[in-house]
DNA sequence: TGCTTCACG
DNA sequence: GACGTACGTGAAGCAG
């Protein structure tokens, strides 16, 4: 037996997750017409685990046809299934040859079932002291689970050990055949006791552990298990109906196998094979899943030096620039990347050499360091050589830098963050992440050489340690360049060379011009928000009748249910507490003076630390103005997303809140000009769907909502109502994101009955969209991921809920359509103020709006080209519209 | 660090 | 029969 590092086995339930992606998937075919979903499922799945849960033996176990000694228990065992589905009876054989293809050992013996041979294959890996996991989402599986067992839900991607057990359904894991056999299960035709479920089972084995003490106490004179469900056990237990059921729950642990536990080793893959079939059932995306990891060499490492002579700079630039191709990294001292100060530059000029620059390095070691401004001019012709491409990861970082000490990167550059996110949507883009997923390389991890304690930041590490570390980011970065580039393909590729790498630098130009912010105004609203706020505060102390914090949601929990007994509106997310959001104190309002005070002081204390004090505080001293960071790639489906600090979340809603837009300023001579998209994502759905009736609504610039209710109500659009409008409007907004009836109700305050016929009158009057809300979902579950009209792929989540996992599908083509059409527009308006020689910025841009500042003296001619530069941006079934306003602030603008 | 809440489109 | 309940973010403040 092996104590330290105990052997991983891994038990994977390929019968269970067969069925069960047959079921999610949908019916997706090849061009022939073979089914192929059930196939396309699993096989994602088996990949997957094999990446999550590594082993070092491992199974995938199969049913296999023919009578199990269940049967000859209860004849009636599984006898309620319905035939196998010829669909996905058809896809079981080649399910078997995927698998040994990948090379995986495969479990399938005549007469045994799945169940009990990974209850046998688990027996035998605890009597040899391995870890043990088993994937599978079966509950019958459940009571396999101990110190060294943990079941793996693949699916959801929940991991089950006792504690999540208990949690799941109020018993442990070696009560679970007790509780089955309580229960009932229908699926597999097992009778429990009838009138006895989950909640019940768990009530009586918590009291009494097992079934044989249960029956025991049950039959007692003086039980105190009385009621109707007592009497069924009593029954359950006289007919022998339960006896038979605990016998059907149990798994057989020691079933006939041809395979030991031991012996699961995993042949290589034969990638031949693999290839065919992937051709074969069409899952283009899955054939070279092997090909990196087993058939590859590990990459040849590059040979890191430490470069402390001018003369050795300039030989790299010169290596660089003949090999037309340079990895750039820079080092800072991590401040904002406005303000940030370099420490040092690595430079992976050719495949086998990656240097580390120390320039500000301030450790004993640091006498011999090429002066900062010898080294940025020997590094300056490479950066501006037009013909050398200048290979950055998250480059927008990087020119940051060199702009803060004058130096521009011109010609090709190429970034490998924005194009992995584009490669390969929805994994993760960090360098660090990309070298372990693609080039099975562990980087130093940034904590080993910035631990915020004894080395501060870059500049206080010792320059070996720092140059092993950034000359390894550099070589990454080479060696990640071809491969990522290479696999964009089509759309993708599109994408990448003519609109996310193109935006790098216009958004590098918009975060270095900044926004001005009049901080005098913020600090007086600051200073009147805090009065207001002191006073609720006192008016909730008086409330609650003694002091608390009024941020403190768990302080207000137990005040507001427990001590003052205010009814709970809902629970949180979690589960875990009654929440106290804004819509449990609106509600409570009317009733509770507290819930009235903490509602209001919560909504003033939003806009004076998040804002009113917080932007003032952001103001850059050198540009006394406010510059955001604008990341390309955290959002799935291609929008920006803006931080330190968010300017795109900046307050509008209410009178309070629009104090804080009205200190976004233009400079003296200036104005500020806002231009946004009118219903663009609505306007998506219609070309997306192409719905006649919609498309012709925004043909004849109709106002939307007004059509959409006169065409559900059966009215006239002169004859619809302020609530009538209301509702439509909510419909449209819901639509976008795959509403519900309930979600409907909830947001305009009406029955979910009379919501669901909202909806179902809104679908037979808009046929299309209902047709292409069903069809995004099917094909977000066929295929695991959707696409915007500009062919950029978004990840259809799997796991979890299957109905959140639709409404998002319904939702990305959308959001992620609007945000490549914004993005084209903003690259269009770029060019043309660089071809006009204008003085105009684009400042910000916040989903559907761009805001630019302009000269007095040009901002005419920039508000009348503004419409036809981001009308023209996209060709859709249907017209875009914008709206420009100009202000002297950004809340008049609007 | 996770949870809760809340600002935006 | 319970559960959760509109999509996508970033950030603050609390509590452990």
């Amino acid at each position: 037996m092996r104590h330290n590092n105990p052997m991983r086995l891994l038990l994977i339930d390929a019968t269970g997750y067969l069925f069960r992606a047959f079921h999610a998937v949908g019916d997706l075919r090849t061009k022939n017409g073979k089914p192929s979903g059930a196939l396309f499922g699993l096989v994602s799945m088996l990949q997957k685990l094999h990446q999550s849960q590594p082993a070092d033996r491992c199974a995938c176990v199969m049913d296999a046809p023919g009578k199990t000694f269940r049967h000859d228990i209860s004849p009636q065992y599984k006898a309620n299934r319905p035939p196998l589905n010829p669909d996905l009876r058809e896809q079981i054989e080649p399910a078997k040859q995927f698998i040994k293809a990948a090379g995986w050992p495969l479990v399938c013996h005549r007469g045994v079932e799945a169940d009990d041979a990974i209850a046998t294959l688990a027996q035998q890996g605890k009597q040899l002291g391995m870890k043990i996991t088993i994937a599978s989402g079966d509950k019958d599986l459940m009571q396999l689970v101990d110190d060294n067992t943990r079941l793996y839900d693949g699916l959801r991607q929940k991991l089950y050990d006792q504690h999540a057990v208990f949690e799941k359904f109020g018993v442990a894991p070696e009560q679970m055949a007790d509780f089955l056999a309580l229960t009932g299960d229908s699926s597999d035709n097992i009778r429990g006791v009838d009138k006895v479920g989950p909640k019940t089972a768990a009530k009586w084995l918590q009291e009494f552990h097992n079934i044989d003490n249960l029956v025991k106490h049950a039959r007692l004179p003086k039980t105190t298990l009385a009621g109707a469900a007592a009497n069924q056990l009593r029954n359950a237990a006289d007919s022998g109906i339960l006896t038979t059921a605990r016998k059907l729950t149990a798994l057989n642990y020691e079933v006939n196998l041809e395979t030991a536990a031991e012996q699961c080793k995993r042949a290589a893959p034969n990638t031949a094979e693999w290839r065919k079939l992937c051709e074969l059932y069409e899952f283009r995306n899955l054939a070279s899943v092997w090909d990196n990891a087993a058939s590859k060499p590990p990459p040849k490492r590059a040979k890191f030096e430490t470069v402390q002579e001018l003369s050795r700079l300039k030989q790299l630039v010169e290596t660089a620039r003949r090999k037309k191709t340079a990895a750039v990294d820079v080092e800072t001292d991590g401040a904002p990347p406005m303000k940030a100060k370099l420490v040092g530059f690595s430079l992976a000029a050719d495949e086998k050499n990656a240097a580390y620059v120390p320039l500000a390095h301030c450790g004993i070691d640091s006498a011999k360091q090429i002066p900062e401004k010898k080294a940025l001019a020997a590094l300056k012709p490479l950066l501006q050589d037009k013909t050398t491409v200048k290979i950055f990861h998250n480059g927008k970082y990087d020119m940051h830098i060199f702009a803060n000490y004058g130096l521009r990167v011109c010609g090709a550059a190429e970034d490998t963050k924005i194009a992995a996110a584009l490669a390969e949507p929805g994994k993760p883009t960090t360098l660090e992440s990309l070298a372990k997923r693609r080039l099975q390389i562990d980087t130093i991890p940034f904590r080993k050489v910035v631990d915020g304690k004894t080395v501060k930041n870059f500049a206080y590490a010792d320059i070996k340690t720092a140059a092993r570390y950034a000359a390894e980011d550099a070589e990454i970065t080479r060696k990640l360049f071809h491969p990522i580039i290479g696999e964009l393909s089509g759309a993708a590729k599109k994408l990448y060379e003519t609109i996310d790498r193109p935006l790098i630098p216009v958004l590098l130009k918009m975060e270095r011009a900044g926004v001005q912010i009049d901080g005098e105004a913020l600090g007086k609203f600051a200073a009147e928000l805090r009065r207001r706020m002191k006073k609720l505060e006192t008016e909730a102390h008086n409330a609650a009748g003694k002091k608390f914090n009024l941020s403190s949601p768990r302080q207000l929990e137990t005040l507001l249910f427990d001590e003052i007994g205010a009814p709970t509106v809902h629970k949180t997310a979690t589960g875990n507490a009654r929440s106290t959001d804004e819509r449990t104190l609106e509600k409570l309002a009317p009733d509770y003076p507290l819930a009235r005070a903490v509602w209001q002081y919560r909504t003033l204390a939003k806009l004076a630390s998040a804002y009113a004090e917080k932007l003032p505080r952001m103001l850059n001293p050198n540009t006394g103005r406010v510059h955001t960071d604008f990341n390309q790639t955290s959002v799935n489906t291609g929008r920006l997303a803006s931080s330190d600090p968010n300017l795109q979340n900046i307050p509008v809603r209410t009178e309070d809140g629009r104090k804080i837009r009205r200190a976004f300023v233009a400079p003296p001579g200036a104005v500020l000009i806002s231009a946004d998209y009118s219903q663009i994502e609505l306007r998506l759905m219609a070309h997306i769907s192409g719905d006649e009736t919609l498309l012709a609504a925004f043909a004849a610039g109709a106002d939307i909502h007004r059509r959409t209710a006169a065409e559900i109500f059966g009215k006239t659009e002169d004859e619809i109502d302020g609530g009538e409008r209301r509702a439509a409007k909510a419909i449209n907004f819901g639509l976008i994101y795959g509403m519900s009836a309930f979600g409907l109700a909830r947001a305009i305050n009406t029955t979910q009955a009379r919501a669901a016929e909202y909806i179902n009158r809104y679908f037979s009057r808009y046929p299309r969209v209902a047709e292409f809300m069903e069809n995004i979902r099917k094909e977000a579950a066929a295929r695991g991921y959707v696409e915007t009209p500009a062919g950029r792929r978004i990840p259809a989540p799997h796991g979890g809920n299957p109905r959140a996992a639709g409404r998002a599908a319904i939702n990305a083509p959308m959001q992620g359509g609007a945000a490549d059409i914004i993005k084209a527009a903003m690259l269009r308006i770029d060019s043309f103020l660089e071809k006009k020689h204008m003085q105009t910025k684009m400042i910000l841009q916040v989903h559907d709006e761009l805001v630019l500042e302009s000269p007095a003296a040009e901002a005419d001619d920039v508000e009348n080209a503004l419409p036809e530069l981001m009308c023209g941006a996209a060709k859709l079934k249907t017209p875009l519209e914008v709206s420009v306003n100009r202000a002297q602030n950004w809340e008049g603008a609007h």
